[in-house]
DNA sequence: GTGACAATAGCTCCTTTGGGGTATTTTTTC
DNA sequence: GAAAAAATACCCCAAAGGAGCTATTGTCAC
């Protein structure tokens, strides 16, 4: 949809809730809301077929999850919005929701005028969240502690990139058997003990 | 620092920039600016004996990068927050900054009144960012396509904790030999030719 | 019902790897 | 200025890995 008025679905199993919500979105000016869900299977189904931008999903359906009903959305409906409403704030739903293809993370506190500027901003190619979600996920990108050396960072990523001992001996001008105790070392610093289990420690600990 | 003040250090190396900022944040209510640096070198010697809350870094420096300054005083300073204040808004600068540790990233044209809220933000434990930037770090989490069946994938798994073929073998009950095969593909699949490259680019991949 | 893909299993041959050592030189840190 | 850490280099050897093959079975889509 390219209009100027933003519509909006609803996905919310608490009777209450969906309806004061779609009250409000379709009470405003720049915003429709003519479809609301009370579960996930109904939604999939319909929100394919429906000319909706932005779809409000709760996380907590019964049945199956707003988590993966985004999943399932997103497949079919390349150009939709998924903004995530939901009292969850812990991490799992936070990043789960994300890689299921969310685009904000809001949670059911946030005040109706919030909303709404929200649902322009995911509209507009933005991803509202709050200040409180975002340092989680900021949080995500921190690098706890680096064991390695300059030298030891520098052969692991060779390493990752399939360099094999002569490879990287060339690539930074050292003897393979230098590169190998250099390898031995980030194996015992890691304590792993091969080259597959090194780079996914060293990935994961965000040291290459 | 715990008052109910807060303390914000400033580098930036416009000075015309700077001395605005400066002016702005000490002359607000509940905020306080008495230090401000041009450079990066110089806001490391000094800033951690000063007593600050929030550091307002500029990116893009005469010698060495806010990035960088951010990673150095990061170490010496556990209790201060970081938000990078720059033009730059490429994915490299934006994931450089949050992995040296910034908890906050906002682009210069955010204007005074909403800059103090933000660094109140960050204060208070939250992470502010305009929305786009937020839909660069969200799309970061987002699985491009898996090209792997549930074999390979869970093959390559355990490959990623250190398996060898038996090891595999035996936990999936299989021939060795078929776990073979399956590694054989997982490389021609992701077009690699030894286990470091295919974790790299697995996890890169959100693959496993 | 044919073609594509996944999953299974086997073979050979050669290269690479990782564990066990030892040892010197440079750089950093206290 | 001593101690610690990092970087450098070398040896042997058994185990593991990867390339190149073939081949059967089952499932799913068109």
């Amino acid at each position: 949809m390219s209009s100027s008025i933003i519509h909006i679905a609803i996905v919310e199993d608490d009777n209450e809730i969906r309806q004061t919500l779609q009250l409000i979105v379709d009470g405003s000016s720049g915003f429709a809301c003519k479809h609301a869900f009370p579960d996930a299977e109904s939604a999939i189904t319909s929100i394919p077929d429906l000319p909706v931008d932005v779809v409000l999903m709760d996380i907590d359906l019964p049945g199956k999850s707003g988590i993966q009903a985004t999943r399932e959305l997103r497949r079919k409906c390349k150009s939709v919005d998924f903004i995530m409403l939901t009292v969850q704030s812990d991490d799992d739903s936070i990043f789960e929701s994300l890689c299921a293809g969310a685009s904000g993370y809001l949670l059911k506190d946030t005040n109706p005028a919030e909303l709404l500027v929200h649902i322009k901003e995911v509209n507009d190619g933005g991803s509202p969240m709050s200040s409180q979600i975002a340092r989680r996920i900021i949080n995500s990108f921190r690098i706890i502690d680096n064991p390695l050396s300059e030298r030891e960072t520098e052969v692991l990523k060779l390493l990752s990139q399939g360099f094999n001992y002569k490879d990287v001996a060339e690539e930074v001008f050292l003897s393979p058997h230098t590169v190998k105790t250099h390898i031995k070392n980030i194996y015992s610093k890691l304590h792993v003990n091969n080259r597959a289990e090194a780079i996914y420690k060293a990935i994961k600990q965000k040291l290459i």
